[in-house]
DNA sequence: AATGAATGAGAATTCATTCAT
DNA sequence: GATGAATGAATTCTCATTCAT
């Protein structure tokens, strides 16, 4: 799974407990105050152990923060799936996922936020090996949009463009969320977001779906 | 206008022409590789001159992330008016402005991604700053999209919200572009999201409006 | 007792012993260069360490020179009370005072000098703070000045001039010490100042006094 | 009088007249902050010119701390003889020199502490330069004490150190005088030291001269 | 003579990384 | 496995000094 962040300590159960621990005191200060003027020290002390011990579970400072970028995705990974599972109906997965998508980036706001300020500064393959796995989450939508079109729900436009269009209607929500912030709760802005996109995605046909599933709260579904 | 960095050289031409250069110099270093790997000699040597040179015209390293920041912004704000001069239909000054936004973002690309990298890192005073002329921008969108929504040509959506979709757009392009290298261009990337867009924003109204507005490029406008 | 000057470390003991190496190698070249010329650099390397050491230990430069200072006064304030414990005449605890004094600061040459050249380049808090520290050492000889004048051993002049003119017999031993190289020993010094001192801060009765005790070598005591 | 301190002007007569407003500048700030946090350019901004100019005029910054500490002896210099002008009798040559000295002290205050700070941070050459003229006062003070022995005024003590003990009455009320800020004034220290000065160096015949001049104020003189 | 922009060596300080215990 | 003292390279920023104008 993650063959590229090597660790001298061999009992792997060991392994994965201290690598927690040190993602989650490294994934809040990152956050804060950005990678670089986060040192290995203030980590270790979040987390209460020794700097030195760090070194025993990563190779170096950047790969801190390749498992912290890791394990955001990995959490979003997780969770979208299981939110279609289950629904049959093309536009409705489409919805829901969409959902499902932005409460999970709201969750993790902070790694998603992390993710657009520091993966550039990750070394080309480390990179590589982050942008692999956000692709996974894209596709996951990428596959639900061209569902969509296929039943003839949703007009045939640019999958690529589409796709990039919700995606930026969850990571946006991260993003600019100070923007809303005290003016706009989570709930109505994907109410909003979703309003616009398929009013702008729908076929007639679709029209009419898309109106049932406005009206039905998530987690509810049609028989 | 730039009251906040301060220079010990008087002459404001000379002061003007330095730091345009070393704001040439540092936006590439900086959209390169973040702003903290980037050194001050490295943006010295890459503009041409000592290290020194560059305490004459800013106070701090930071004071130059904050000069490529607005000076990124500056040219927004200078080329989106222009872009909209003269055009009076309240759709077809939102449609030229979206593409203006989009293509003035593209031109700016680095320090667009830039900003969304580093705003965190500044100081809250410059922060705000920034902010603040990033606002004015974003204000742009808003009043184009009020105006449309007045004349009944736009749904009355959450004024936030569409124009938070407008800047995710643009901005967009830039975050996002790798994404789209070598598969979407610029233009395809703009009439395929603005088709997304107008769709679910318009009015039946202001549906004729659009199918007219998409067939004439920018700069014919009606008579 | 020097809650002034912070260490990241927290072996107390390992705390005193680098700061007794840090303190060492740094009077000699304070003394030789001064304080301002002298790098961190110049200091690790003559205590035989690197420069990081050295923040280990100190917040900041400065603090380098608070510690090479109170080290010196610390010297002479645990010096001065144990050559005058036991002894009940006034005026003999007054010259042995003295006497005391003077070769303390004979020891500590290199301290007393810096003091007079850098004690006004301390921050303010720490300035104030070697001052208390001083005047503790100077109220010890006031106090001997006193008790010989309650004695009706010495003449009732101005308690301040007369302290200050034996602080300024110690001293300036340190002070003009090239001035007397050669020519004159520490011993020589010392009885023609007291001889002076004395003459003129002796009342009748104490004339007697001070003859016996010019004619008895320090610790040999009167019975 | 200055071959040590070489300019490139030519003009005489400009070179003493643009030292004297660097010396001026230098001096206070010297003073104030020391040597080393004094830059070239405090002191060009303090005289009222250009840094550049200050080089014109001086071949290095140690140059400006030479001019500072000569002109302060050589205003010594000049005071002191003219203090004994036509004073024949040797105990009040003495007693008058002192008072002289002590208040020429006062004067040039900042100057004289400065001379403690910082003559030893001057390169070998400039430093013996200094010391030499400082000399030059302090031998004016030797030969007085040495006329009032041969006169039988005062008791045949080790002159180096009587000298010495004098000279740091002088100077003791600018190394000290924050000690005695707001208690004793320079009236009372001068009179209070001499008490306990020519107490201790008088012989009896001296002793009744010394009552008769410590009754008549100085400038008015024994018919 | 005077200016002040430019240079570049150098200094304090930080921190990722190592390694003896 | 864990600790935390030690290292030393690297970075920001300052300022004496120079020199074209």
């Amino acid at each position: 799974m993650k063959p590229n962040v090597t660790s001298v300590v061999e009992d792997a159960e060991l392994v994965e407990k201290r690598r927690a621990q040190i993602v989650e005191a490294a994934t809040d200060l990152f956050a804060e105050q950005g990678f670089h003027p986060t040192t290995i020290k203030d980590i270790a002390k979040k987390a209460g152990f020794s700097s030195g011990l760090v070194y025993l579970y990563v190779r170096e400072k950047e790969d801190v923060l390749l498992l912290v970028l890791l394990r955001a995705i990995e959490a979003q990974v997780a969770d979208l799936p299981a939110a279609i599972d289950g629904i049959g109906e093309p536009l409705e997965r489409l919805v829901r996922l969409i959902e499902a998508f932005t409460r999970s980036v709201d969750r993790h706001r902070a790694a998603t936020v992390l993710a657009y300020r520091t993966t550039a500064t990750l070394a080309p393959d480390r990179r590589i090996l982050v942008q692999e796995r956000e692709r996974e989450v894209v596709d996951l939508v990428a596959d639900a949009v061209v569902a969509a079109m296929k039943a003839g729900l949703a007009r045939r436009l640019d999958v690529d463009v589409v796709t990039h269009q919700i995606v930026m209607i969850a990571h946006g929500w991260a993003l600019q969320s100070w923007h809303f912030k005290g003016r706009t709760g989570l709930d109505h802005y994907l109410s909003a977001s979703l309003d616009l996109l398929m009013a702008g995605l729908v076929t007639p046909a679709g029209a009419t779906r898309w109106h049932e599933i406005a009206a039905t709260p998530a987690g509810e579904g049609a028989p």
